[in-house]
DNA sequence: AATGAATGAGGGTTCATTCAT
DNA sequence: TATGAATGAACCCTCATTCAT
């Protein structure tokens, strides 16, 4: 039987600076910046980065991977503790707009269609559309929204609203987002 | 001293010839094609496309003018026909969507905040801002719809849900869009 | 109608530039010595060579195309003027072996499987394989040698036979084809 | 004090690991696989690896070694059973194409003159050019072949024959040895 | 002694843009 | 005025090899 292997602790608290760096990058440059420039700002070679994250979009993910589970656990938990099913859907998609509109180039890139962002998009289409799913159809349940759209389409469209959204004081993508889920409702 | 009318219709021929070349070459690879690929099927150098369009604003700003500015004087038209100014706004935006959702990459370009894409972006408000500002006040006047909403984060908010609306038949920017405008109109 | 393409003669200037640099190259560090080395040699960006020479194969073939050339129609002359179809053979395959041993590298490419190099297999074998097998089939129905070698077999071989042959003073390539075809001979 | 003998047994065995995990792997990538996929097989760091064999040509030496020395050890006991010294040098030539034939990427790596093979290089010539020596010798006096040929071009124009001899079926290097060795035969 | 993480030098390739003809 | 050749900056990615644990 072979021991935890002794280098992960090491290992780990390097790939804590890895993320880190990556983040302050992608804020500043957005989540394309050259696999270089986040290297640098680690204080490492480019091939360590690849070691820890062979493709981009798996850097992408272990960057936001804390925010996304948490969005994604944040929304039964809403569903229980609303008022109804209409207000903890517009809660939590509210959430999902705070996260992504702090994450400068993240929202274009979620919805590019170039191939090696397929692992992202997977990534967060496997943890969020059920989320999304089941709160839109407690809501169509509950006969607060008109069904009919697929929570494909809203998560995909609310993340389209995010795009831009900071580096432009005149957009305000959370009132548009608002917007949005307002026209959900079923009109009387 | 030469003529100056038979050369400058003969550099209108050819810059019609390089519209329709950019054109369809948008339509195939998107506003961000190669240039060298659009003086490819234009059948011309590429520095004549940099001559008669210094920027790739200018060129995209060039090919959509038409489209542009029959959108932006369909605004009163619609204004003036309608049962009620935000059965125009919505109707207008409509048109918009329209024409955004069949221009691939576009969406895309206008909210990206690269330089170079300044003047485009410049064009697009120079145009539609007012129009959009019309109608949205006059339905605001007319008490449609909640105050307080921008023309210009509308606008943007819009286009960016036509982003990547075509490559994905899962994603319906019509119908967002949609509840959008819905989403405008004043809860009774 | 239009003028021939009035910079083709600076073009093909530069052409030639970038062919000397290219064989002055390979030369010293063998045919797969960096783009951005011949680049620098010729004074030129690298760019510059991948339009000229999209494939590293086209490259290698533009250097040697006329040795090859010469080597291909060297093989009916020799058939004319020679003794015998065997003696042309013989001298035929001195003249490849002149040819390969002065090119560094050249012979370790061709017969590399390595994707990329498809074309210079092709066009090696396209030039000579024709002119090989024309020359041991008048062998073989002269009866001087035995038959049943494949002409590609015996290409190959000599080529093989002239890997590293300059880089070293102790083995002598042309010595070594020499007995190789007298091998070839039918004993009597 | 520690004793020596037990650690000793432990590292052969390590080390017999170690030339399984590489021999396996020569054959399907070839002696220039990457160091990586050799530890892998192994199951076992790069740097053990780099420990036991600090140059790939180390590594290849002790891979094959067992079958070098067998061969080198069959040129004196053929020369003893052949019926003519030319007989066993033909025969003890086979040996060795046999050998480097099933040895995928072993004969290009011999003729490279990339510092690091040096002692590759060294080690074959130390252990059969001798033998081959012996054997060209005796020919030589027993008058069966022309003189002149060093031993060591033979080796090498034998081994370059064996270059890419796998994966071409068009191509067949024991049939040009054969010739070559023909060629050496003293003509009547 | 073994590990496997980190290093960083290379090499290939693509365009936007300039410039000589 | 038109041309299209040349430019060269940017990026990505792969290993051989070293080094801290």
């Amino acid at each position: 039987m072979r021991a935890a292997r002794p280098r992960r602790a090491d290992a780990r608290r390097n790939e804590k600076t890895l993320l880190d760096a990556a983040a302050a990058i992608f804020v500043t440059s957005g989540v394309e910046a050259p696999v270089r420039d986040i290297a640098a700002e680690a204080g490492v070679g480019t091939a360590t980065i690849y070691r820890h994250f062979p493709t981009r979009a798996d850097l992408i993910i272990a960057v936001y991977r804390h925010q996304v589970e948490a969005c994604a656990e944040a929304g039964p938990a809403l569903l229980a503790s609303s008022a109804t099913p209409y207000a903890a859907l517009r809660q939590w998609i509210n959430l999902f707009v705070d996260f992504l509109v702090t994450k400068h180039g993240l929202a274009a890139v979620l919805q590019s269609d170039s191939a090696g962002f397929g692992n992202l998009h997977a990534y967060f289409l496997d943890r969020l559309l059920p989320v999304c799913t089941q709160l839109l159809d407690a809501a169509a349940d509950s006969g607060e929204i008109r069904s009919g759209l697929d929570a494909y389409a809203l998560l995909r469209g609310v993340g389209n609203l995010c795009i831009g959204a900071d580096s432009d004081p005149r957009y305000d993508a959370r009132r548009l987002v608002e917007l949005l889920i307002a026209g959900l409702r079923r009109p009387r």
